[in-house]
DNA sequence: GACTATCTACTTATGAGTAGATAGACTCGC
DNA sequence: GCGAGTCTATCTACTCATAAGTAGATAGTC
């Protein structure tokens, strides 16, 4: 049963899109055992109990973000680049048919089990640091212009992506989240 | 059963709030009988299917946020209060313990019944066009200050409060949509 | 023979919804 | 002004499907 099983995998892949569309009180072992071919008890096989699919999704959610988060950073030193880059990283999943993993379980947040509570809020804050230092950078260099704490505009902006991508996906409009998104580089680049 | 029947409203009122705390998937009739002390054929007397609850959930916030949308317009006619008073509806359902309730059901929204995903479209389209009117006034009048079109900026403000209302209750934290919404005006207003 | 991965077959609880009984209030004709 | 029928709101008692999880058989692999 090592992680890199590719039934571990399949499951993992088949229960991330279910979640990332319909949240995670909207699918069960018996969808994904449908989807995938296999019999319910299989996946009780991986994944013993919800909690710990749910917790696994997270943690390889969080990681392959982190993933992303330095490859902007080996990409471009422009911190207005980076905001860009990682607004862009919102935009490529919404088009994939698809809301933020972590957006879709903060709504479902009070019915999830403790460990995955954990780690949505856990996901937050990496992507809230990362932004942080990217605008805290961008305003010592005087690129990037805000008022207040680098920690506040963080999570105003990641706040603003999360909810843009949701108001997209409702009105099956991509254009909500980017001109989200370029409302927030026009803001920090300090245009009228 | 008229519209006005103590025990639907009951009924909507506590359907209301688990729908706000928990999302339209995270609650059953048995939930809300549990909670009323009433029976869930008692329930089913009032909305025969979930469809009918929902929807009614939704149209009746609708009306009542038209209604304070109203009660703005009657209160000021400058545009960055009308702004600040919109914000501060989110902020108000926010330390209530809840999340808009078509935040929420945006996020359910591919799982919900067509009738109440109208609904939901619905909400979001008088709130933006509120929105928007409130916006263009503004910066007609000089006393705004925004690139692109009222529309779409609209769009995006609303985008950030839902945004940030979501992860201000990951971290049990209001200032998290408290500084959203002070961005959002300090940007209108021109401020660097 | 132990380990891995899968299956069949089950349990217990829940969810949405239906059928039909009942008790009390309301109303209409005599 | 009273009784028969009707309406309102609730209940009991079900159905059928699904959800999560368990026990244990089995077949192939090391």
């Amino acid at each position: 049963m090592s992680d890199e099983s590719p039934m571990r995998t399949q499951v993992l892949d088949e229960a991330q899109e279910l979640a990332q569309t319909r949240g995670y009180n909207a699918f069960s072992y018996r969808d994904l055992a449908h989807r995938i071919g296999i019999k319910t008890s299989s996946i009780h096989y991986y994944f013993p109990a919800k909690e710990d699919l749910g917790t696994a999704l997270v943690a390889r959610y969080r990681t392959v973000f982190k993933d992303k988060l330095s490859g902007i950073d080996a990409q471009t030193n422009d911190p207005l680049r980076k905001i860009a880059a990682f607004a862009e990283l919102f935009v490529n999943t919404l088009l994939s048919g698809r809301i933020c993993l972590c957006g879709m379980l903060a709504t479902d947040f009070p019915t999830l089990p403790e460990t995955v509570q954990q780690q949505v809020q856990a996901f937050f804050g990496e992507n809230e640091t990362w932004l942080e230092k990217v605008l805290k950078t961008g305003r010592d260099q005087g690129v990037l212009h805000f008022k207040g704490a680098p920690k506040a505009m963080a999570k105003t902006i990641f706040s603003t992506l999360e909810g843009a991508m949701i108001a997209a996906r409702l009105f099956n409009d991509d254009k909500r989240l980017r001109s989200a998104a370029d409302w927030v580089q026009n803001a920090l680049s300090g245009n009228p």
